[in-house]
DNA sequence: TCGCCGCGCTAATACGTATTAGCATCTATG
DNA sequence: CATAGATGCTAATACGTATTAGCGCGGCGA
């Protein structure tokens, strides 16, 4: 075990340049204001020991004696496993990657916040925020405690989906939910659907609340539409109560319990959609294995991770130009599940 | 725009407890020495202003002060995008994520390494390697320069796969493809098959050279063994080859050629693997529509992601205990398309 | 000759923490 | 009562960089 040979640091490369520590720090970065100069010659001197060296500032001190890092910080909410809900993020972090290499910053994921009642804590008695300039929150439910703090602590962040205020304005980079259902509707309403069933997960999330939003905007000219909290794994029940009802036209929060419902609906001898029309409102947040391609709309992550990524830099630097919320459109998927409602209504 | 409120000291907690800033950073770490003691209601005190404030140490400083930061430096070097490869990656940094929470690490992706002649280079003008502690390797094709200065500089660092000494022995964890390829090969053997060939990529990576190893170390009781570099999209031509002399069973090391072997195959009229066994030597590392199963193996990769951090900690802490050279075992994949030779032997 | 100014650089300090030597104070002992 | 040792804490310093006030020097004008 040999002591690691101490570290290059800028004492060194001015000590074999013949000047200062601070004649380095200022030819490093290329500092020409007027208030400090250095002569051609010497700065090129100290350029050819750096270069010789190899040295590059340590980005520590670096930080502790500036303000920045360039390190953008991604906190992900969802516990880490089952690794199934990590596809559904993985577009989301392709986006945040792909920026930041643009804007030449590195991530640092918050891998070592503990886990505390089931949920990832931002803030513990050891929370390191502060390695990085600013933080990226990922994850379907973030806890509004969290977000006070953040808030009050001025600390830099932005949350991917929507929040509501928490102590002041939170900035996001969200999903238009509410204008995606409802276009979704729109379509359902144009072929003729007027009974309409929304189908939710239970759940107070931003992004559950908008979608419903959504489906109540737009369905406003149905004869029915009512809502209705799916019990999990229990999709028989559920489309017992859809056909007793006689809806239409069922618009699942869940694409789990989308693909449970058709298979049920299978089962029973029904047609989708001859008989029922399923409409799913997301991407699959865990794997479901499935054939069809369900009626609906696709969540733009990689843009939604590419743009928190923007949004968060703005942040930072205090350039509040730009409003720091942003609701980015879903494109729809045509899909096969969506029909005309006419077998479904002469069942009745 | 105000000016953001600095944040909270040391020497914030120490005003308000009464104490010194010294005696904050003790309590802080707990140093229960014979050196240093701290009267309980002492520590008390300052705890319960900590508590209260909601304080955590700037890691940042702490880095700086101290030696260590809990950074696991993540850098890849496969061109980021397009971003089929990274499906590849994924599993690697699943694994790593997993054990650098169980340590407490947080990781530091290297997104800021510049692109030069169409490489991540770790080695620039300002690298920002010192942010870790150390850093794992990822990437089909690593630089011998930069392991060299990696391993001069002493700075801690694993590879994701075997590579040969560079100035030095590499720490690494990869996958046995030697003997993976072996028993395969021993498999073929034992099924009959006489004439094998194993078809390259044509690199000169060390994954591909283990590979071939196993083969030509399994293959010496063959009739014929020799190897075949395919040119990339021809697969007609490789076939005819193929079948021209006699080979009944190929071993090909790029999974998409093996599916593009199977197509042209098919094409033809031949069947797999009644005329010709195709057996893979590894995961895709592009996505590739396929319905078939092919019999070849499989890269702990999850595993090798784990095993890198564990192997990292090892080195950053100068515990050189055990081996920093790994190769964990490949599991084989039984698959459809290595049958027994017999019609295609008929054939000749 | 003196004073002034612009140039090129350096000394000093700050950033926030960890660590160590050592200073008071107190207790026990002779 | 003097001394030794234990106890509880603090002052000082280091980590490596960025920043700023200001120093020495040479030239130039009066």
């Amino acid at each position: 075990m040999t002591t690691p040979p101490r570290r290059v640091t800028q004492r060194d490369i001015a000590r074999m340049a013949g000047v200062s520590q601070a004649t380095v720090s200022l030819v490093l970065n290329n500092r020409t204001d007027a208030e400090v100069r250095i002569a051609p010659e010497t700065r090129d001197r100290v350029l050819r020991v750096i270069a010789e060296t190899g040295y590059a500032a340590d980005p520590v001190a670096r930080r502790l004696a500036s303000r920045f890092n360039r390190i953008i910080g991604v906190f992900t909410y969802e516990p880490a496993f089952p690794s199934g809900s990590r596809d559904f993020f993985h577009p989301f972090l392709l986006g945040i990657e792909e920026y930041a290499e643009r804007v030449g910053c590195d991530l640092l994921l918050f891998t070592s916040a503990p886990v505390v009642d089931g949920r990832r804590r931002i803030f513990h008695h050891d929370n390191r925020l502060r390695l990085a300039d600013g933080c990226i929150l990922l994850g379907r439910e973030i806890d509004g405690a969290e977000l006070h703090r953040l808030n009050r602590d001025g600390y830099p962040y932005v949350a991917v989906g929507r929040r509501d205020d928490a102590g002041g304005p939170v900035p996001y980079v969200g999903a238009d939910y509410a204008s995606a259902v409802a276009r979704l509707v729109e379509v359902a309403l144009r072929r003729g659907h007027r009974r309409l069933t929304y189908l939710s997960m239970g759940t107070t999330a931003e992004s559950s609340e908008d979608r419903l939003r959504g489906f109540r905007a737009a369905a406003t000219t149905a004869e029915s539409a009512r809502q209705l909290s799916a019990p999990a794994g229990d999709a028989g029940t559920t489309l017992d109560t859809l056909m007793a009802d006689g809806t239409t036209a069922v618009f699942v929060e869940n694409f789990a319990t989308a693909v449970a419902l058709e298979s049920a609906a299978r089962r029973r001898g029904l047609a989708v959609p001859g008989d029922l029309s399923i409409v799913t409102l997301g991407d699959p947040t865990v794997p479901v294995p499935t054939d069809i391609t369900f009626t609906g709309f696709r969540i733009p992550r990689e843009e939604m991770g590419r743009q928190s990524v923007e949004v968060l830099t703005g942040v930072i630097d205090g350039s509040t130009g730009g409003l720091q919320q942003r609701l980015l459109p879903c494109e729809l998927v045509e899909g096969s599940t969506l029909g005309t409602p006419d077998r479904a209504v002469d069942r009745r």
